[in-house]
DNA sequence: CTTCCAAATTAGGTATACCTAACTATAGGA
DNA sequence: TCCTATAGTTAGGTATACCTAATTTGGAAG
């Protein structure tokens, strides 16, 4: 029964970013995709369901600090510098390796995954992330088929679907498939996917 | 990659208390003791390292919310309410849990139990804490000796050093001992502590 | 080349959870 | 009893991270 220390409004984790910070990271990274191209404001609100003047204000901060996380320019949307690139690679290893030891370790039901590993990735400390990638012998694939980013925070291609992935939707012929990777936002219907035998790697 | 909802300053968990709030629940366990007894605004201030004015200002709002987590009454200090002792004792539960699964899954160095279970014991899931107690074999001692409160919010005896317990540092006679428990809020001695041999159990 | 609209920004406000400084109340000693 | 020291409280302020409403801007369309 003990109690840290507590001097901080908005919770700051071990490398001195927010939970809130980290987010908007996560999201311009996704946003930018490959080409890591610039994001809008919208864009940013709506993924992260604040407000566009949240996100401006939010951005200014972010690129007016020391060393900076973003590039921003005024009307002219945002990228990640390589420092925010690296902070949100290490929030993406984070989550993908909770989610794996999740699920291979604790047993969880697939549908379950993101939501405990979206709060717990902010968190945990770089032992932490060292001691379960040991534990699960470091895994590249998490279980929605999605890559791991390396420990020097390296995204080993994947991120998007690969460059002959194509969506399951957009299949018009006949054929066999391989599974790449599935959405794990859409959480609610992972049960019944998961359900009709569509895995990572399947058909 | 993906981002959740959003909308908190002062991150909410699952159960709708905040971080700050349980560190007060936990603070005010602890130093009312067994007997429960009222504790002190600088009691508490002293044990979380914030001003007293902060502490009033805290069990002010705690106490008058529509299902209150203490009793409060002006310059008569404050005890849990029943709701608030369960959740206080949940917390703990979290913490005892994590830390028996960070030593005895994630082979945590005992020195470095504490800092992660404190920061980790607000964030899991109820999901969470069911899996690791099973994967446990749910325990009822941690590493440091002391007693895991139970799903149904009884601590077992022993929050304290039990009735027949001393301080080590108290003991005069010649003789043999059994340790009982080992403080983890010194959590810099016990790497050294724990190198001489003393553990729960011991001697 | 001007107009206009969607996107972005600024201005001003909320809630949490801290802080310091100033004031008040209670309980113990003379 | 009174009177002061310490504990507690109130008042006013900070930072984070949101919000809405009002304003500005820049690019595309006429």
């Amino acid at each position: 029964m003990e109690t840290g220390d507590h001097n901080m409004a908005a919770r700051r984790r071990t490398n001195g970013n927010t939970e809130s910070v980290d987010n908007y990271l996560k999201a311009i990274l996704y946003l930018g995709g490959a080409e890591e191209s610039r994001v809008t404001i919208k864009a940013l609100a709506g993924r992260l369901s604040v407000a566009p003047a949240s996100v401006t204000n939010m951005l200014q901060k972010l690129a007016g600090s020391p060393a900076p996380l973003v590039e921003y320019e005024r009307h002219r949307g945002v990228r990640l510098s390589s420092a925010g690139k690296r902070r949100a690679l290490e929030v993406v290893r984070h989550h993908r390796l909770i989610e794996t030891f999740l699920y291979q370790v604790l047993d969880y039901p697939i549908e379950e995954l993101h939501e405990e590993a979206e709060r717990l990735e902010h968190f945990i400390s770089e032992r932490f992330e060292q001691r379960i990638a040991a534990k699960l012998g470091n895994p590249r694939i998490d279980p929605h088929g999605h890559s791991i980013p390396t420990m020097e925070g390296e995204m080993p291609e994947g991120e998007r679907p690969a460059r002959e992935s194509i969506l399951l939707a957009d299949v018009v012929e006949d054929g066999t498939f391989v599974i790449d990777s599935i959405s794990d936002r859409d959480a609610h219907s992972l049960r019944s996917i998961e359900a009709c035998g569509i895995t990572p790697g399947a058909r």
